[in-house]
DNA sequence: CTGTTTTTGTACTTGATCGCATAAAAAACT
DNA sequence: AGTTTTTTATGCGATCAAGTACAAAAACAG
């Protein structure tokens, strides 16, 4: 049974008592209570709740309140730009590379097991980030991420004749990103998933020409 | 020196302790702590420092936490709603009406003393309004009859031949408001004034063609 | 089986928050 | 001047929140 590399559960156990949780699911059920209550909404009572954990080992795993909040942003991020990116690549003419782009963030906007909640990042960061640099900042560069992952693709699809050559990319890319913010603060306002679909269609047709 | 109507200093005092504040100044100060630190971050202390009132007299003049959010809010849509009808109203061509509601927006969302704050919904309504109705609703309201009234503009635009005639005006001013949205967003998320108005003209001469 | 290591679980301390009860103050009415 | 009315101001009590100390539990090593 001695199966060596991978993270196998035969892994050699470190020593003392095993944790009763996995970090990761437990960072994402954190999250999820930041989520639908905001940071400040959020005790890390709630959190014990949310993962099963309690405040020692919550404070030993992941550090106190705000340590917990920017490890979940930033999770976040990475989630949704991992599923955007196939998104981007997956092919298509550029309306149908913009409609699967939103139907991978609405995917994540509606993804609450009760409640609709939206963007995490416009939804919680946004009201911390006037007086917080650092979930500012988070908020920010992921902002211009994706800023320049819509102008690339404009651009190429201008290089490919797909768009006229007097079109904007710069422009057409922060009207679509305006887009996806309207799609999230749209969903946490209580908006359908398809009345959000057509809306992202129609924005998509205009941008497209 | 019976001056009879309007609500002059002279107009017969009511009965016992004058109040020490005015109720409407008041209301703008607990609404700028909301906005600072939004609706959870904010202590009815912090109000009571904002305002110069004390618990008693706040819960007296405006009911508990949640009444006191709730007028602010109110009080903000009538506010913004005010200033952009001025611009929608103020004649020119439809580039021109759209850049003035955007610096209408601009003017509120960068009025704080020494923060940028945004919007007051976006940055601190959307982050309550999945687990409260109330504040939910306000926010989508908003929302639709600022949608509504820039697909007013759009289709009088198109009537008069500032558009073409396929022009979908619906389609258009979904994205005008997700502009509006943007702008929000990226106000409170540390982007400048200037930058925030150059966003506004692009968005706009795609708009306009 | 005993000791070591690491995590879990409980409980305590301190401070913040909210509502309310009650006293003091400021004005008009008599 | 005294009474009534309305607001301001102070302070108490209950609850919640966050951090931390300490004991119990669960694994491995010898």
């Amino acid at each position: 049974m001695r199966s060596s590399t991978k993270t196998a559960k035969t892994e050699k156990r470190p020593r003392g008592r095993p944790r009763a949780y996995e970090p990761e699911t437990a960072l994402r059920q954190a999250a999820e209570a930041f989520w639908k209550t905001g940071y400040s909404g959020t005790s890390l009572d709630d959190i014990s709740a949310a993962t099963g954990m309690n405040r020692p080992s919550l404070r030993a795993a992941f550090g106190d309140k705000h340590d917990i909040y920017v490890k979940a942003l930033n999770d976040y991020w990475e989630r949704k730009f991992e599923l955007m990116h196939k998104a981007f690549a997956s092919g298509g003419s550029l309306a149908e590379t913009l409609m699967k782009v939103y139907d991978a963030a609405l995917s994540i906007y509606f993804s609450g097991d009760d409640q609709v909640l939206g963007c995490f990042v416009v939804g919680t960061a946004i009201t911390e980030a006037p007086g917080d640099p650092q979930i500012q900042k988070l908020a920010a560069d992921g902002f211009r991420k994706l800023d320049a992952d819509f102008e690339a693709r404009f651009k190429l699809a201008r290089s490919a004749g797909e768009l006229n050559a007097d079109a904007d990319p710069k422009a057409l890319a922060l009207l679509a990103s305006a887009t996806m913010h309207s799609l999230a603060v749209r969903a946490r306002s209580g908006s359908s998933k398809t009345e959000l679909r057509k809306l992202a269609q129609k924005a998509v047709s205009v941008m497209c020409e």
